[in-house]
DNA sequence: CTTAACTGTAACTGATATTATTACAGTACC
DNA sequence: GGTACTGTAATAATATCAGTTACAGTTAAG
């Protein structure tokens, strides 16, 4: 899994939490616990797809554009880490003479094809806004 | 995912193949495309977990010790990679006096122990006998 | 009882992927 | 114009992963 993906959710939840949906790339970047260059390149993609709207300049950051509660972690997952499962690595050799070793490749491959959907449709259960409450149930607990 | 994962599950398919259920690590190596050292290390944590026997001495290898048909990947999965779906890298800081930020490590830790068992539930689904038909039928389209 | 063919591990090396840092151009607000 | 931002590229530091070498232990064959 994609660690950009827990920076994105994370941003996106923050957001969620703030009075007026808002904060700057150093602020996510201090809660996140990372830094400030890579919160925005995250950002930057969440922008191209519509997730939030960002503002340049003084006083500028970023907005959600959506409501939490219509964001799903999938819609996340798809924009920015899909197809993630496989490893590089890839098993067999096509050029194999052997049934196994010439065909496994592909057969891994369509096995996390599989897996990749499965996780999709999980994410689809959770939203932003879920997430939050979770966090306020974790903080009561 | 971790690439074990598929050597594993490569190997155990490549001796169901196999019509005495044989082979030694040198030879899986090659089918397989890696170098025998790591495939004997996979190996080994399969006969801990009971799918596989070996032999050691001359003439010596693994050999399956479960029907092809009762094992699963989700088997495998369990046997040396669950877990695995959560990055190392953690979001957050629990001494964080945000709410998000101080409790985000946890609530992702658990939607990624969700997705781990999302995933698990798939893999259940798979034995590696069908994973033999597939290629099967991989070889024949 | 010696040799050859194996497995089981540990240690090391090299390759690759991930994360952090630095730098700077572009933009908006005051 | 100055300040506070985003966007992005390039680089450096670090961690992870895969391949290699080495060698002790085991079994079968001769």
């Amino acid at each position: 899994m994609n660690s950009e993906f827990i920076i994105a959710v994370h941003s996106l939840v923050l957001l969620a939490h703030r009075p007026d949906g808002m904060a700057s790339s150093e602020e996510i970047a201090t809660n996140v616990c990372t830094n400030p260059v890579r919160v925005r390149k995250v950002m930057s993609c969440l922008r191209k797809n519509g997730f939030v709207d960002t503002r340049e300049g003084s006083g500028g950051g970023y907005k959600l554009s959506q409501e939490p509660g219509e964001v799903t972690l999938a819609d996340v997952y798809r924009a920015l880490t899909a197809g993630s499962l496989a490893p590089s690595w890839c098993s067999g050799d096509p050029t194999s003479d052997c049934l196994v070793g010439s065909n496994m490749g592909d057969v891994m491959n369509s096995v996390f094809c599989g897996a990749d959907q499965q996780l999709e449709t999980y994410f689809e259960s959770i939203t932003i806004g879920q997430m939050l409450s979770r966090l306020t149930a974790m903080a009561k607990a």
